[in-house]
DNA sequence: ATAAATGCAAAGGGTTTGCAAAGGC
DNA sequence: GCCTTTGCAAACCCTTTGCATTTAT
């Protein structure tokens, strides 16, 4: 029942196969894995900075590369021509209410929606495999202020 | 009532704002346009030279903005590395089945779904705006040949 | 000590852009 | 003829790779 954070997660992945845990891996991974943001590579690159630790892109690259192969996080693609990051969530099928100002992601479950696609699957001849639903909207924090990037600087 | 087909259309917005209508654009257009796939600029490329159209690919890439903006074109991605068009359908089918084997895409719409979105929405804080669903899966084609290319060919 | 990670810079792949030549309207 | 498009190649952006140096275990 050990719900430990996830950096612990982190770190236990990585000893078990005696993989080094550097500063840098340790600082990419506690920026990405702690997100509310779905992140960039140039973003996380800036915030590290912001953070005083200067990591050489390649760096950060191949560091992704690891998270993304512990299975803790998992990428995503906009289409906005480079990919974007998140931790990854226990829930099989997370749904996605995404803030189109400030980027912020909640996520949850609908059990009809399930049994929706397995019943269009089916009346089309498909055989499901899984689903993906994104509501792209505006959230509390960004309807209510009259700048935006004050919601944005807050979380 | 003309239910024109689509490259008609083509011919009318282009004029309408006298816009050249080269053979390159008009060969460019038929094919997106009427493709019952998604094609890349790539697969594109390859359809027109197979056709005896040897096209520059920025000629591709400035076509296929103008056909955007049209509006006749819609762009997706999928995460591969580059982009897909397909034309616009009439209806605002944002949901869709897509065959993981040959690519296929099926549209659907489903009012319980537009229902449940504004519900999930409103219970998070979210103004909707808009959303998007797909559903992965193989298409009865798929399921049924033994090599997956026939499938694709007979496309 | 030793195998692995880092950083830099150069390479790669899809897409865009600058500019002289060609071509619709 | 005028203005736009074309094609080529160079430029761009994000990401990956090669290699000498540093570092965690």
């Amino acid at each position: 029942m050990a719900d430990q954070p996830v950096i612990e997660r982190f770190r236990a992945w990585m000893s078990e196969r005696q993989l080094p845990l550097t500063p840098q891996r340790l600082a990419i991974a506690e920026l990405l894995l702690n997100s509310p943001r779905h992140l960039s590579a140039e973003e996380l690159i800036e915030s590290l900075a912001s953070n005083g630790l200067k990591v050489g892109t390649a760096t950060v690259y191949r560091t992704i590369d690891v998270l993304l192969e512990s299975g803790l996080l998992v990428e995503r693609d906009r289409g906005e021509g480079f990919r974007r990051f998140e931790p990854q969530r226990e829930l099989p099928h997370h749904e996605q209410l995404l803030c189109t100002v400030c980027g912020r992601v909640e996520e949850f479950r609908d059990a009809a929606l399930e049994r929706m696609t397995s019943r269009v699957a089916e009346s089309h001849g498909f055989v499901r495999e899984r689903h993906r639903l994104v509501i792209y909207g505006t959230c509390a924090d960004c309807s209510r202020v009259a700048d935006p990037a004050a919601a944005e600087a807050r979380s």
